[in-house]
DNA sequence: CATAAAAATTGACATACATCACTAATTTCA
DNA sequence: TGAAATTAGTGATGTATGTCAATTTTTATG
């Protein structure tokens, strides 16, 4: 990581939640991050490109977005301090981009490179664990969404969002929480009045 | 592993797909594994039951539904060979399970114990590595099911899911594909008319 | 094989949500 | 600060899909 006022406790309390790095294996990770400074509106990965990296936000608001033929946007990921994000499909595979990433907030963003994600987890067993567990936690959270698709209409989703991510949903216009709840804005707005 | 006819040759590739045990460490893995026979109807996992086990389907179909409190019920997955199927937010939590988890053709499972499985990860670097790829994958799967919620009507969902699984579909109800597709069965019917 | 049970089909009608068109409010930034 | 751009709100109307009810077809089982 080149030379930066950034402060390492976050990352280092993030990395730690499943078990403990030392600091000697801290340290190794750490020096292969690169950090990235963006500005609102910035885009971090566009469409199509190739995409090696993924990004552990310090701090700002970043979503991913899939935009359709008919230039229907819908919004695959909110990403806020602690998260992660990135192509997933695109970055395991070594395949180009099928989503666009735009920075909402002006970010920090740590980029952790395939190759070094890899050969950081052959070596650091706690790491891999983490990784894995990430994956998981990842997945539950996305059956979880899924499933209010199933179960839930579109007021009903609006309000688990807003009960689930209180503090999240006032950084986020409601055009955007509508591409991301699967429903026209026209029609968030009508459960908004009430 | 308690004696069994089971052929391990297809579990073997199955762990082996994304870096190879040695014959030792897959020894180690098939030592954990325990073998269950399943019938036609029969229940693997019910829903409020603490889930210790993941499952590793051999041989068979296998379903995980969620029932909503008005009885309206929906399916979380279809396994059939070489798929893994537990209710993973219960597994990973060791928490009770919201799933429930039906056989719909006889089966063979092997049930991995997440003690074990912690424990052989642990250990074999391959194997933790197996599963924060196979994680990855489930999750980049579910980020595409749900995509066509957000981007296609319940008739191109259907057509998307007869191109992409079109030998499982005719092991499966179309009351059952209904459940997964998030439609009533009346609606899937009036798509097959045409 | 016969009977019961489950699944599939079909029609009539209801409803949640989309679309389009317009206006109002808010934000951006020159 | 003020004009332009973006976002939000609202009504009228269309459409995909749900609901209910009845019938037919297929599958399961003693």
């Amino acid at each position: 990581m080149q030379g930066t006022e950034s402060n390492l406790n976050q990352f280092r309390n993030h990395l730690d939640q499943f078990s403990t790095l030392s600091d000697l294996q801290f340290k190794v990770v750490v020096d292969h991050i690169k950090i990235r400074k963006l500005k609102k509106h910035e885009v971090l990965l566009h469409e199509d490109q190739v995409v090696d990296h993924t990004f552990w936000i310090n701090k700002g608001l970043l979503i991913s977005t899939f935009t359709q033929d008919d230039g229907r946007e819908h919004i695959i990921q909110f990403a806020i301090e602690n998260c992660w994000i990135t192509d997933q499909q695109a970055y395991y595979n070594q395949e180009r981009s099928k989503f666009r990433i735009t920075c909402l907030e002006d970010a920090e963003v740590f980029a952790l490179s395939y190759e070094s994600r890899e050969t950081l987890c052959a070596e650091i067993g706690e790491l891999s664990h983490f990784f894995r567990r990430k994956a998981n936690d990842s997945f539950v959270k996305l059956q979880q969404r899924l499933l209010t698709y199933l179960t839930s209409d579109a007021q009903q989703r609006f309000e688990l969002l807003c009960e689930e991510y209180p503090t999240l949903i006032q950084r986020i216009s409601k055009k955007r929480l509508a591409a991301y709840l699967g429903v026209t804005r026209e029609t968030l707005s009508r459960f908004t009045r009430s």
